[in-house]
DNA sequence: GTAATCAGTGAATACAAATTCAACGAATTA
DNA sequence: TAATTCGTTGAATTTGTATTCACTGATTAC
C-alpha cells in the first residue's frame, strides 16, 4: 500500500517540522501555517493528521516518553561513569541525531508551567528525577558524589543539563560542553 | 499630589503582579485579563498604564536591565568566592526578596526564541556572560577553575543557574541548593 | 460653585490565529 | 470505463484575547 505509507510518511515529516520549529521558536511562537508552509502542505491538511495543535504537541511528548527508557542506567557501571557517558552521546547527538537532541529539549520545555495541560503531565511523568536521584545515592555511598539531598541534586543536574541544551539549540554555533564539567556539580 | 502617587503606586502594582504571573504561570498563557483581576483592577484600566501587553513586558524587563548591574564583580575578590556569594544572595532571595529573584527569572526567560522581541533584545543586552567569561580567565589563571573555553563555561554556568532558578520558582518547596554545587563545575 | 480634567469601568470591537468545509482531481476498485 | 474513495486545497468561519471606547463619578483647578 504506497498510499499509506505515503500518508505516514507525511505524518513522520509533519512531527518532525513542528518538533524543530517549536525547540527553535517556541511552541506559541510557531504558528500553523508556519507548520504547514515548511513541511510543505496546506494548512487544511495539517487537520486530517492532528486535530489539533495541542494534540500534535501531545503526539510529540508520546513518542519523547516512549524514548525516554534509555535514560535508566543499568546495574553495575559506576554512577559517574554513566552519567558522563549518557551526556556525552546527548551532547553529541545535537549534530549527528538532532531529532533525539531537539525531543530531549521539547519534553523539558512542555514540562514547565504555561505549556499546554495534556502534554505537559505526559512529560512531567517521565521525569529522569527520581531514577537519577537513585543513581546519585549510589554514588554517595562508593564516595565518588557528595553529601546532600538526593533529589535536590538530581533536580539541579537535570535543570542544568536542559538549560545548557536549549543554549545549544538557540545557538547551533555553541560546541558541545565536557560532561565532566556537569557531572562535577555532583562530586 | 496624591493623586499621581497613586497612581504610581498601581503602576507599581501592575508590573509587580504581571511580573510575579509572567514567571509562575508564563507569558503567553497569562491572559490581560488575569493581571487585571489579581491586581485588582478593571482590564481597560491597565491601558491607561501600558500602551499594550508586550509594551509591560519590556517595562519589567528595562526595570531588571537597570538591576543587572550588580551582577559585576568588584575588582580583587577572587572569583570563586563571588560567584559562591552572588548565587548564595540570589537564591536566598527565593524567599526574602521574590521581587529580585522572579526578575532574574523573567530575563533569563525573556532572552529564548519565541518571546517578543523588543523585550528580548533588551534582556539579550545586559547578559552576564561576558562579565563572568571575564571572571573565569582570572580564576583559571590563578588555578581554581579548570581549563575550557571561558565563554562556553560562563554559558553553562549561567543557563545551570536559570535552569535551576526557574525549578525553584515553578516548585516553592524545593529548597535552595548550595552554591558550592553549581561552583564546582568551573573546579 | 462650576468647569475641566482625570481615574476608572466593562461591554463592544478588532484582530490574529486555529479550525472547518465545500469543492477538486488523482488514485483505487469493480 | 465508470464509480467511489481519498488526499488535497485555500478561502470562509470560529474562537480567544488584546485593545478600544463611550460613559461615570470623583478630584482638582479656577
Amino acid at each position: 500500500m504506497t498510499r499509506k505509507e505515503q500518508k505516514e510518511e507525511r505524518r513522520k515529516a509533519i512531527l518532525m517540522t513542528a518538533l524543530t520549529l517549536f525547540v527553535t521558536k517556541g511552541y506559541y511562537d510557531t504558528k500553523i501555517t508556519d507548520i504547514a508552509a515548511a513541511v510543505p502542505m496546506s494548512t487544511g491538511l495539517l487537520f486530517h493528521y492532528f486535530e489539533s495543535k495541542e494534540e500534535l504537541l501531545s503526539e510529540l511528548v508520546r513518542m519523547g516518553a516512549e524514548g525516554a527508557g534509555s535514560a535508566t542506567a543499568p546495574e553495575g557501571v559506576p554512577p559517574e561513569m554513566w552519567l558522563k557517558g549518557f551526556l556525552g552521546r546527548l551532547f553529541s547527538y545535537a549534530a549527528e541525531q538532532p531529532w533525539v537532541f531537539n525531543m530531549f529539549v521539547l519534553m523539558g520545555q512542555v514540562r514547565r508551567p504555561g505549556m499546554p495541560e495534556e502534554a505537559r503531565e505526559i512529560a512531567m511523568k517521565v521525569s529522569a528525577i527520581d531514577d537519577t536521584a537513585a543513581l546519585i545515592k549510589k554514588g554517595q555511598k562508593s564516595g565518588v558524589f557528595h553529601k546532600g539531598d538526593a533529589k535536590l541534586m538530581a533536580t539541579c543536574f537535570w535543570a542544568s543539563v536542559q538549560g545548557i541544551m536549549e543554549e545549544m539549540s538557540a545557538d547551533p554555533e555553541m560546541p558541545a560542553p565536557d560532561p565532566e564539567w556537569i557531572v562535577a556539580m555532583l562530586k
